[in-house]
DNA sequence: TTAGGTTTCG
């Protein structure tokens, strides 16, 4: 779990805590209880002296008010604070702020009997997984000229943010600056030593700027899951290149990102532990979003499985079920989101010892999880995911791959190498509200349903139509036809009729299995006038054949010069002598220049 | 340092 200290400088009518998050009384906390998912929230009524155990922890104590059990004989409870998050909270904490805190341990209280409060005290620090929202409930008005040596269990500085429309950029210069993202590279790994991400943003003065963020820390990028979404830069330095300003991260570069979506939480994504967010910045925030809604095209090329076209980009955020190594610059990934593609897909040919995933589940769900090839620099960040997790790949190339060497013919998932166009791969939180969404998809798809799908294509039903043009054409049809004839037959089960003797007269409605011919040239016969016969129309090579054939026929004298063509023969210098005539064809009775001539050669 | 938006070619 991040480690987050949320600070809100005024106060603020709701608490923008994680929806997974309950809250867990004080009666119930106990030692060898599970509180995952749970957060006590309470009131700071003493905090002491920040200091350093006896192994060089800093080390951090403060004391908790229940205010829903201030009417209990025990209503107050001993907070004991670890590491880098007791100097943290040490510098803002001042008693009467509400203290929340999720993911702490319960250890019996060795001062219990002393000091009268609860018999159990918390114990917090990033290594337990803590996070502390804090809510400041008074405005500090004094702004301290320095905050180094400062007293601070007495005081904290609120430092006073500026932030810059992006129309006002100079060269040179750090600065804080809001924007709605307009396009980005999920975090990938640079050819030097970094992560890096880049991000394209707008603002209302209507300018772009295109920033490049590097950090060692994947953590420490933003945030960012799809166009639209908001960011806050702090301390980013502006630099010209190639005649536009560009963002770089610098020393201090610290993000928040929201959801761009009106109406939505606004619940910053961050790895910062301290930072500030006022109610002044909460209105930036949803000034943006509404800005944003009709000034920021978010129509990305999102799609689901069931929607893929063939030759097309897309992102899909799907889960992943298994994972398998193919060669030193491939990587598969077998992924699903409960919809079935309509196109037969590849299966990519992996040794079974080397495929990752639950085997019962990918075989329970092999109907519907497609193979994605991943390429280059991509493999790397491909190898590190979990199976299960919930991803979003970013411009899927849905390839169309001929029939060939006994193929049916297919699409293919490739995530190409490279970056363009914000390729790469995405490892989505299980509170983000897309995967909530599909992981209530998820749960509520038919997978017998889909086994049913499998059992049709074994006997043949399915994959005797599977040929992709035919699909293609099935697609462009309508979707319904209408059968005017025979209107007084009611429908009969081919059960039925298979047991029945004929002739009898039926009417049927029926899936398409199969059908002859499969190639429309063999819908037509070349036809002798002379002899009645009728042959087929020669395929490729047969025609080729043909033609060698005739080339070593002399051209035939009697069809030099009609009227619709003027015709040249000449013979070759080669020991073959062969003769070749070459008709020039005219049009409306005129030969045409030489460019512009239709030329038949023979011989 | 890295990348500096604008699809691979497996």
């Amino acid at each position: 779990m991040p480690v987050e200290l949320l600070k809100i400088i005024k106060e603020q009518s709701e608490i923008p805590l994680p929806r997974h998050l309950q809250k867990e009384d004080l009666k119930h906390l106990q030692d060898g209880h599970d509180h995952t998912n749970k957060y006590f929230q309470g009131i700071v009524i003493l905090s002491y002296p920040l200091t350093k155990l006896s192994d060089g922890t800093d080390f951090f104590k403060i004391v908790l008010q229940d205010l829903d059990n201030l009417c209990s004989r025990m209503n107050s409870i001993n907070v004991l604070i670890h590491g880098k998050m007791a100097l943290d909270c040490a510098k803002i904490i001042r008693h009467g702020d509400t203290f929340i805190v999720a993911g702490f341990k319960v250890i019996k209280s060795p001062t219990a009997r002393d000091d009268g409060r609860h018999v159990c005290h918390l114990e917090v620090s990033e290594e337990a997984g803590s996070t502390i929202y804090y809510v400041q409930t008074k405005m500090l008005q004094i702004i301290l000229p320095c905050s180094s040596g400062n007293n601070q269990d007495t005081f904290s500085v609120a430092p006073k943010y500026v932030y810059t429309p992006l129309n006002r950029l100079k060269d040179g210069t750090i600065v804080n600056l809001y924007g709605v993202v307009k396009f980005f590279k999920p975090p990938y790994v640079s050819k030097g030593t970094d992560y890096c991400s880049v991000v394209t943003l707008v603002d209302p003065s209507n300018v772009k700027l295109t920033c490049t963020l590097f950090n060692g820390n994947l953590d420490s990028l933003p945030k960012i899951y799809k166009i639209g979404d908001i960011v806050r830069f702090h301390r980013i330095k502006i630099r010209e290149y190639n005649g536009q300003m560009q963002g770089i991260t610098s020393g201090g570069f610290a993000s928040l990102t929201f959801d761009g979506t009106v109406g939505a939480p606004v619940v910053p994504r961050t790895s910062s532990r301290v930072y500030t967010f006022t109610d002044e910045e909460h209105k930036t925030i949803e000034d943006l979003r509404v800005w944003a809604a009709s000034n920021v095209s978010n129509s990305g090329s999102a799609a689901k499985l069931s929607g893929v076209q063939p030759m097309l980009f897309f992102d899909l955020t799907c889960q992943l079920v298994g994972k398998a190594k193919v060669d030193g610059s491939s990587f598969l990934l077998k992924i699903w989101d409960g919809t079935k593609c309509p196109y037969p897909s590849w299966k990519v040919p992996v040794e079974a010892k080397d495929l990752e995933g639950e085997k019962s589940r990918l075989r329970q769900l092999r109907n519907l999880t497609v193979d994605i090839l991943v390429y280059d620099n991509h493999v790397h960040l491909a190898k590190s995911l979990k199976i299960g997790s919930f991803l979003r790949i970013y411009s899927i190339h849905a390839k169309q791959a001929s029939a060939d060497n006994g193929n049916v013919s297919h699409i293919e998932f490739h995530l190409h190498g490279g970056t363009c166009y914000g390729r790469g791969i995405g490892v989505l939180p299980e509170n983000n509200p897309d995967v909530k969404e599909l992981k209530a998809f998820l749960d509520s798809v038919d997978l017998a349903d889909s086994q049913n799908m499998e059992s049709m294509e074994l006997d043949g039903t399915y994959s005797d139509f599977t040929d992709l043009e035919s699909h293609l054409q099935r697609c462009q049809q309508l979707p319904v036809t209408v059968l005017t004839d025979h209107q007084d037959l009611s429908n009969t089960e081919l059960k039925t009729i298979m047991n029945s003797t004929a002739p009898q007269q039926y009417r049927i409605r029926a899936k398409l299995r199969t059908y002859k011919p499969q190639k429309l040239h063999q819908s037509v016969k070349l036809h002798c006038s002379k002899c009645n016969s009728l042959q087929e129309v020669p395929n490729g090579d047969d025609f080729d054949f043909i033609l060698q054939d005739s080339a070593i026929t002399a051209p035939n004298p009697e069809l030099h010069n009609t009227s619709w063509y003027d015709s040249v023969m000449w013979t070759t210098q080669d020991q073959k002598q062969r003769k070749i005539v070459i008709h020039f064809v005219k049009h409306d009775e005129m030969l045409q220049q030489p460019e512009d001539t239709l030329l038949m050669i023979e011989g």
